[in-house]
DNA sequence: GACGTCGCGGCAAGCGGTTGCCACCGGTTG
DNA sequence: CAACCGGTGGCAACCGCTTGCCGCGACGTC
């Protein structure tokens, strides 16, 4: 690799040691071995290093010990408004203690989550995975090659950090049931999905507890479509609340019910799970369980950094974040009657 | 560095030399300079990397070749809705070449935006800015330490890809005027922005062209609680047709109007941009101009990409990707008479 | 048969840092 | 006064991969 003249490399240790008369190695410990340097000549150096304005190559620097200091970050699908705050919580902590995070969407295909992980971990320090589409078995493995910190899931062996589901979705049933319903519907999100199952156990169990009856439909895709599209099973139980997996589906949920002429809150409560954006102004507003979504991104980071500073994988029970219940629009008292073609007269 | 047994390190070019028999540096060719060695020695290694899980490090690599495969991208605020499918763009479009993606939100901060840059930098090979809060000059600095596109601006020098912001305004222009609307108002964004002053200047032209008038309010933050508090102003101007800068803004506008008793579209209508995650399922859905946001990603990403690869930044014209008006319910026939204080009995 | 040509593989010098080890130095200590 | 010691700085080996250059053998050509 000839160096040419018209390249301007950027400037290395060689040119500060030049520049300040002292050994590279030297140069070297200013920078990563504070103290190890006398006060005198790390001056020196630093002064040197300033005017020549010297940046370490993180690269080079990884190279011999391994660390990039980078921390990937794996979400199923960047254009989840859910992922936002979880990005901007995990960017902000992981500048904090100087990690770059490196995203990768894996586009809700496996294959491409594969592929986004084949080419980021060679290169990052750890793991967040905030949503994966990955086995428990893959994560795993994954886990024993780097730190991994995984975001609402556990994964046993696998540090993870999660939403209060049971607490969020018992507020949410407390609620529905202080209005008087007496049976809630659970829309269920994907079949594989681990808070999926938490949060319906969770409909089941404070809706016992609360002597209320509960019922579950689906499964189905969690966007807004797949809600739109679930209307009709969801209108085949003669709902008068139904407590959706996610905000995705609540929204989509709200839009179906609306073209069917079904009237929220009047006729049917709806409740989300996420508090994402559009939430708020999606009509009626979302009541929903608000989960801590940029707390579960500085969180994950949080507890990633740690193990990359060495500490033990925390791998025992998840971390978990509280949720808590927002009331907007979208949940009412229940009516007398059932709606619809029940023909009872009142 | 001594290599402790325990310490299972990646396996390397070296480990695949000795297993097919080979040199290190014919290990390399096999891999990174296809037809350099013979067929038969290329699949003996290839076999023997299978064999042993050789995967090659980015890193070690790098660092001889100067080139990390890594591009950056910067958004203003990753929890912008607008940003995702621009990120997914990007991240697709980098993907299919085998470039990573670096992900850096400035937060709204030209500081953290400068930080995440800085720390970005050495270890990427070109940039893609998608909002940014830097001032040209600093755009023009970054462009020439390495590769540089920008998204919706245009920075003299420097190669960039924007939406078609006056065909799109001009769209929704014409759309209003159908309805009869005389005069446009326009809720500016902020101040600094180029497409804000793109897309002011093309209400004003196309207002001229159709004989509207146009008025122009803001500057106010593209957000939606900008769009709320600007609320006040533009009924101050008692409008029958708003354009806003975005549809963020449109969004809070949508609300503040609501909660004003001004109904929409029958008193007033409202038109958008960027088609957003959200704007079809506000209320009333919202008219809007809809940005090529994925395709802005991809885009510049291609060209990124060809830059990386050698070709000239095309740091002409900007490439323009064309913009649609898509009609939804926020847009209506003007009023007869003008709404709010008119004592009109109706 | 001598000589170019070409394909293929190896050697070794890096890339920019990091770090184990050692030498040196001024100051204590016995 | 000699042995000792902690604080500093330099030397040189490495990290894993790339690449310029060379050599070697097979083949083609006059």
């Amino acid at each position: 690799m000839p160096r040419q003249p018209d390249d301007p490399r950027a400037v290395t240790i060689y040119d500060v040691a030049r520049e300040s008369g002292v050994a590279a190695s030297t140069v070297s410990r200013a920078f990563s071995r504070p103290g190890r340097v006398s006060p005198a000549t790390a001056d020196r150096i630093h002064e040197a290093a300033r005017r020549l304005g010297y940046r370490a190559n993180p690269l080079a620097r990884a190279v011999t010990t391994g660390r990039t200091a980078i921390i990937g970050l794996v979400v199923s699908d960047v254009t989840n408004p859910v992922y936002f705050p979880v990005i901007r919580g995990a960017q902000a902590a992981a500048a904090d203690r100087d990690l770059t995070v490196l995203l990768t969407d894996a586009e809700e295909s496996a294959r491409k989550e594969r592929e986004g992980i084949d080419r980021a971990l060679p290169m990052v320090d750890g793991v967040l995975l905030a949503g994966s589409r990955m086995s428990d078995a893959a994560i795993r493995v994954v886990a024993q090659r780097l730190p991994v910190v995984v975001c609402n899931r556990a994964v046993a062996g696998v540090a993870s950090v999660v939403t209060d589901n049971a607490r969020g979705i018992r507020r949410a049933v407390e609620h529905l049931g202080s209005l008087g319903h007496t049976t809630v519907t659970y829309l269920a999100g994907p079949e594989a999905s681990w808070a999926d199952g938490m949060r319906w156990r969770a409909v089941r169990e404070a809706a016992h507890e609360l002597e209320l009856r509960a019922v579950r439909v689906g499964p189905s895709v969690p966007t807004v479509a797949g809600g739109v599209a679930a209307t009709d099973s969801v209108l085949r139980h003669d709902p008068t609340a139904v407590v959706a997996y996610n905000d995705l589906l609540a929204i989509g949920l709200l839009r179906g019910l609306a073209q069917a002429g079904v009237r929220v809150p009047a006729d049917v409560s709806v409740v989300g799970f996420d508090n994402i954006f559009g939430s708020d102004f999606c009509t009626p507003a979302l009541t929903t369980v608000a989960a801590p979504l940029r707390a579960l991104g500085t969180e994950a980071v949080t507890h990633l950094a740690a193990q990359l500073a060495g500490a033990a994988p925390h791998a025992g029970a998840p971390i978990v974040l509280p949720a808590r219940l927002v009331i907007r629009e979208s949940t009412a008292p229940v009516r007398r009657q059932r709606r619809r073609k029940s023909t009872s007269p009142a």
